[in-house]
DNA sequence: CCTCAAGGTCAAT
DNA sequence: ATTGACCTTGAGG
C-alpha cells in the first residue's frame, strides 16, 4: 500500500530512490545511495555490532519503505548489497570528552539553538522572533496523510489527469522526505553524470501537453494479444487448429511450458526481436525517428520485453519456481542446478549461473513480487510495458525527438487513467503508484542484464548472432554513465577507496 | 557563503 | 528497544 503525501507535487524521481528501501534517497550514505532512515539503520547496526536473523529464515524478504515491518536481517543484507561500507561507520566514541566539539566558533554560529540566544540589538531580537515563529517544523507528512499517491483527501483522481512526464517519473513519497535536503542538486548528478550534461529528463521543461488519447492503451492491448497469439503459434507446439481463433491473454497453458534449452532460446532471439519491433511499430511516431534513434529505442524495448514478459508469463502461469521465457521454456528458480541449468554445448551450466542468476534474481525478487503484490491485471501489464519501454528509451533517443517519447508516455498514462475510470477502479491512484514504483527496479535490472551480456560477448561464451549482439550490446550512453558514476564516486571517496584496496591486498 | 555525509538526539512507535 | 526525522558538525568547494 502506498502512503500519499498531502501535496501531490511531493513526488520523487525514479533515479533518486534509496537503493535499499525505495524511498527518496537523501544522498550517498556509507557509499550507497540511500535514504537517511536506512543510513541510520545501517550506522546503528554497524556501530552496535548487531546481528539479525531473517524473520522468515529464507533471507529473501522484500525491503520496502511502505512496509510496516522490515526484516532487519534482509534490510542489512540489502544495505551491503547496495554498496554500503561498514568501514564508513566511525567507531563509537567512548566518552563525551573525545566526542565532537559542539561549541566551536563555527558550530555556535550555525547552531540555531545557541545562535538565537542573547540577541544584541533590536534588529537581532526581531530576527529571533521571526525565526522562532517560522521555524516550528513543517507539519510532518505522517500517517495522517494516508491515502493514495496522486490523490489527496479532497480531489480524488484529478491529479492523474494533470500528470505529465515529470510527475510520472517521480515517486510519491510517504513521509520520509523532508524539505531540508538538497536533493535537487543530486538529481542533476544522478541523471547526467557525464562531462557534457545531457538534458536531464527530470529537469527538462514540461512537455507539450497532449490531449488524452484513451485508445492508446487499447491499441497496445490489442497488440499484446496478437503477440501472444504469435508466440502460441511459433512456440507452443500445439496443433495449429487448436490455436486459431482464440484470443487469450496468456499465450501458454500450463501443459505448454517445457524445460528451457538455452540453445533453442538463442535461436529464437531474432524472432523475439522482430516481434518487439512489430510492437514498436504500432506507435505512430516511430517512423518520425531516424535509423539510429529507432535502433536505440528498439534495443531498449527489447530489453524491457526480455525482463517483463517472462515476469508476467510466470505470474500468469502461477508457478513461481518456474521462470517462463517468451518461448514457453521454463528454468528452475528454486535452485540453480535443476531444470534449465544443465551444461549445454553453447554455454556451461556454470556460466549460466554466473551470468543469469543475478538478473533472474532481479526478476524473481523485485519485479515479480511487485506484480503479485498488486495482482497486476493484463491491461496494467500492457501499460507498464509501454511505459517502461518508452520511458527507458527516453535518453537513448536524440534530444530533438524526446518530446515524442514524452508525448507517448503521457498518452499511455492518460489512457491508463481512462481505463481505471471506465472500470470504476476505486484504488486507481494506489495501483497507479504501484506501477510507477516498479519502473526503477525494471531499469536497474535492465542495466544489469546488458552488463552481463557484454561480459558474455567478451568471453565468447555465448556467440550471439550479429543482430542479437547489435541489439543487446551495452550502448554507449549506458557505458559512459557507468564509467562517469564510478569515477565520480572514486574521486569523492578517494581515501576510502585507497584504504579498502590496501586492506584487500 | 555552500553542499555533503558523518554522528547525535528524541518523540513516536 | 527501535525507528526515523531533524539537528549539528567538519571537510571540502
Amino acid at each position: 500500500m502506498f502512503l500519499g503525501s498531502p501535496s501531490s507535487t511531493q513526488v520523487t524521481p525514479a533515479s533518486t530512490r534509496c537503493l535499499i528501501c525505495g524511498a527518496q534517497a537523501t544522498g550517498f550514505h556509507f557509499e550507497a545511495q540511500s535514504c537517511s532512515a536506512c543510513a541510520a539503520f545501517f550506522r546503528r547496526t554497524v556501530a552496535l555490532t548487531k546481528s539479525f536473523k531473517c524473520i522468515t529464515t529464507l533471507d529473501q524478504c522484500v525491503v520496502h519503505y511502505s512496509m510496516h515491518q522490515i526484516c532487519r536481517s534482509c534490510r542489512y543484507k540489502k544495505c551491503l548489497a547496495s554498496g554500503m561500507k561498514p568501514a564508513g561507520v566511525q567507531p563509537k566514541k567512548p566518552n563525551v570528552e573525545t566526542g565532537r566539539a559542539f561549541f566551536t566558533k563555527s558550530g555556535l554560529k550555525r547552531n540555531k539553538k545557541f545562535a538565537s540566544v542573547l540577541p544584541q540589538t533590536d534588529d537581532e531580537q526581531k530576527l529571533v522572533v521571526e525565526v522562532s515563529v517560522s521555524s516550528p517544523k513543517v507539519p510532518k507528512m505522517e500517517s495522517e496523510s494516508e491515502g493514495t499517491p496522486f490523490s489527496n483527501s479532497s480531489c480524488g483522481t484529478s491529479d492523474i489527469e494533470k500528470l505529465d512526464l515529470e510527475d510520472f517519473i517521480k515517486i510519491p513519497t510517504p513521509r520520509k522526505f523532508s524539505s531540508a535536503t538538497s536533493i535537487t542538486s543530486n538529481v542533476t548528478n544522478f541523471s547526467s553524470p557525464g562531462p557534457s550534461p545531457m538534458t536531464s529528463e527530470f529537469a527538462s521543461p514540461a512537455p507539450p501537453t497532449t490531449k488524452p488519447q484513451p485508445n492508446t492503451l487499447s491499441v497496445f492491448i490489442k497488440q499484446e494479444m496478437k503477440l501472444g497469439e504469435q508466440r502460441r503459434l511459433l512456440f507452443s507446439g500445439r496443433a495449429v487448429g487448436t490455436l486459431l481463433g482464440k484470443t487469450r491473454q496468456c499465450p501458454y497453458r500450463k501443459e505448454d511450458i517445457k524445460p528451457l534449452i538455452f540453445h533453442d532460446f538463442r535461436i529464437s532471439i531474432k524472432t523475439h526481436i522482430m516481434l518487439v519491433h512489430e510492437w514498436l511499430e504500432i506507435w505512430p511516431e516511430f517512423e518520425e525517428l531516424d535509423d539510429f534513434d529507432r535502433m536505440s529505442l528498439l534495443r531498449k524495448a527489447v530489453l524491457i520485453h526480455f525482463l517483463l514478459d517472462p515476469s508476467f508469463l510466470t505470474f500468469q502461469i502461477g508457478e513461481p519456481d518456474k521462470l517462463i521465457m517468451q518461448n514457453g521454456g521454463f528454468i528452475s528458480t528454486a535452485d540453480h542446478k535443476g531444470v534449465g541449468w544443465e551444461d549445454e554445448p553453447d554455454i556451461s551450466g556454470e556460466n549460466k549461473r554466473k551470468y543469469y542468476v543475478p538478473i533472474m534474481k532481479q526478476i524473481t525478487d523485485e519485479i515479480m513480487p511487485a506484480m503479485q503484490a498488486m495482482n497486476i491485471t493484463f491491461e496494467e501489464f500492457v501499460a507498464l510495458k509501454a511505459l517502461a519501454s518508452f520511458q527507458g528509451g527516453f535518453e537513448n533517443v536524440s534530444e530533438a525527438k524526446r518530446h515524442l517519447i514524452t508525448q507517448q508516455v503521457n498518452r499511455v498514462l492518460n489512457s491508463l487513467h481512462a481505463h481505471y475510470t471506465e472500470k470504476g477502479e476505486e484504488k486507481a491512484a494506489e495501483r497507479f503508484g504501484a506501477i510507477v514504483l516498479m519502473l526503477s527496479n525494471i531499469f536497474t535490472a535492465g542495466n544489469d542484464f546488458v552488463k552481463n551480456h557484454r561480459e558474455i560477448d567478451i568471453f565468447h561464451i555465448w556467440d550471439l548472432d550479429e543482430l542479437g549482439l547489435q541489439l543487446l550490446n551495452l550502448d554507449k550512453i549506458l557505458e559512459t554513465e557507468a564509467r562517469n558514476e564510478a569515477e565520480r564516486r572514486a574521486v569523492r571517496n578517494g581515501i576510502n577507496v585507497v584504504n579498502t584496496s590496501l586492506h584487500h591486498s
